[in-house]
RNA sequence: GCGGAUGUAGCUCAAUGGCAGAGCACUUGACUGUGGCUCAAGUGGUUGUGGGUUCGAGCCCCAUCAUCCGCCCCA
């Protein structure tokens, strides 16, 4: 039964389990980031139209932002995505800052597209950039701190790939092809789409782009050739240094990588599952050298990439890698007896709280069955009885609700018991 | 923007055009101071919404809304 009041189209609400695996990435994003030297940063969450219109590429801006009016009249939006801000703080301070400078954020970001399975209108993001260097060992430092990511949720090598490419080596190629600098946003387009395309449909594409069929001949083997990166200084170099940092296991060359996005200049990657039912991407990134000067700042190089929270958290929970939900963060249950003993409960719930032990004391008097079950259902480990016998003698029932022993302890030992359970649960 | 599918109990789903059901959950009891396991009983419905066809519609038709899946696009 729906509410009468519906959701937003494409919006998420976060139940404590979502809420969790929210948590649960930003966790792991978070460390792997900071293992790096990585610093936390963020931006205003609703941008004028202006700052994407020069470099996100025109279905991004016209069709999938939310945009609207404000109330000075004013076109605003809810920020797509994060490096057009990013590239202006910097230029902002850009004489001021540390170099290079690592950043990371992880925060809401909203796209209008039609929702389906990986995708929503609302969601949350993890950027992270390298700015001031463009070496391609910079280059593989962002691969390896990806890679760390993907490591730290147990998507092994087997499961999860990330594909490199060089826009530069394969605009070489195009050069060598015949293939003009006016017809390079076509043709990246037309490799990102080869492997969602019949390839007999995609050859007729190629030719409708305005290739040639020696050009089409020539850009098949190129994208074919699985050791083209040998020809990239760049490439070989990302390549030896992510081998030295430990993480060339997750990384393969991949000539079909374009990515559509037109600020990117040098090399690019993508992270794919390779076995779960999911076909789109985990993240992608890659260098951009000129960002800075579109914005209007001083010549700066950087390299970055995104990871939204949804593919990835469809993919690690189809692979079981979720760790299990803990409905409650306490772990200690207090029973309320009856009306005359509730202070009694209030008094050691506060002690165990004061001790430490997050703790739940039940909010009314109700039957001892209706309390254990609550507790049950929560997950919790300990629960605490103070009944009439109890308190006449200065004793507190703990039981372990893990294994159903239960004991009676005084009083004063109430709280080393629990303690002890639960160090040992 | 385009195409396909689905809307029935809190949840997951059944029901040839002829009495609207099951499992789970919930409540109660078996068990008067103890959860999980078991058994029994009970509560729970304007079949998304609005029209139409029919003696009769959850089922057929039209419209509409919502959700899901895909296309487009993917930063």
């Amino acid at each position: 039964m729906t509410s009468k009041v519906p959701t937003v189209k494409g919006t998420r609400e976060f139940y404590p389990e979502q809420m969790s695996l929210r948590n649960f990435l930003d966790e792991k994003v978070r460390a792997a980031s900071q293992a790096f030297g990585y610093q936390e940063y963020d931006g205003p969450f609703i941008e004028t139209i202006d700052l994407y219109a020069a470099k996100s590429g025109e279905e991004l801006v016209k069709k999938q932002s939310f945009t609207f009016e404000d109330r000075g009249g004013d076109l605003v939006t809810l920020r797509p995505e994060l490096t057009p801000s990013l590239a202006r703080m910097i230029a902002a301070k850009q004489n001021e800052l540390v170099y290079p400078v690592r950043w990371w954020s992880f925060g809401p970001f909203w796209r209008y597209e039609q929702p389906q399975k990986g995708r929503t209108r609302e969601f949350f993001q993890w950027n992270i950039d390298m700015l001031g260097v463009d070496s391609p060992e910079a280059d593989a430092e962002i691969i390896a701190v990806a890679a760390t990511f993907l490591r730290s949720v147990k998507l092994d090598p087997a499961r999860a790939t990330i594909y490199v490419n060089n826009r530069r080596l394969m605009e070489s190629q195009f050069d060598a092809l015949g293939i003009f600098p006016d017809k390079r946003v076509e043709v990246s387009n037309l490799v990102d789409r080869r492997s969602k395309m019949e390839p007999a449909k995609w050859d007729e594409y190629a030719l409708e782009v305005g290739l040639s069929q020696s050009q089409l001949d020539g850009l098949k083997n190129v994208l074919g050739n699985y050791d083209l990166w040998k020809k990239s200084d760049e490439l070989t170099r990302t390549f030896d240094a992510l081998e030295a940092l430990g993480m060339k296991e997750y990384i393969k060359f991949n000539p079909n990588i374009m990515r559509g996005l037109l600020y990117y200049t040098g090399t690019v990657f993508e992270a794919f599952d390779t076995t779960g039912s999911l076909k789109r991407s985990i993240f992608g990134g890659g260098r951009y050298d000129n960002l800075l000067e579109d914005v209007g700042g001083q010549p700066l190089p950087g390299v970055g990439f995104a990871m939204g929270d949804v593919v990835i958290g469809i993919i690690l929970q189809e692979a079981g890698l979720l760790p299990e939900f803990t409905p409650t963060p306490a772990q200690v249950l207090v029973t309320v007896f009856d009306e005359k003993l509730s202070s009694q409960s209030y008094k050691l719930a506060a002690e165990l709280r004061d001790a430490g032990l997050n703790t739940i004391v039940y909010p009314e008097p109700a039957k001892l069955p209706k309390q254990f079950k609550f507790a049950d259902r929560m997950k919790m480990k300990v629960a605490l009885v103070l009944g009439p016998d109890e308190a006449e003698k200065g004793l507190v029932v703990l039981k372990n609700l893990l294994n159903g022993e239960q004991v009676q302890v005084p009083r004063e030992a109430v709280v080393a018991s629990v303690k002890g359970i639960l160090n040992n649960a």
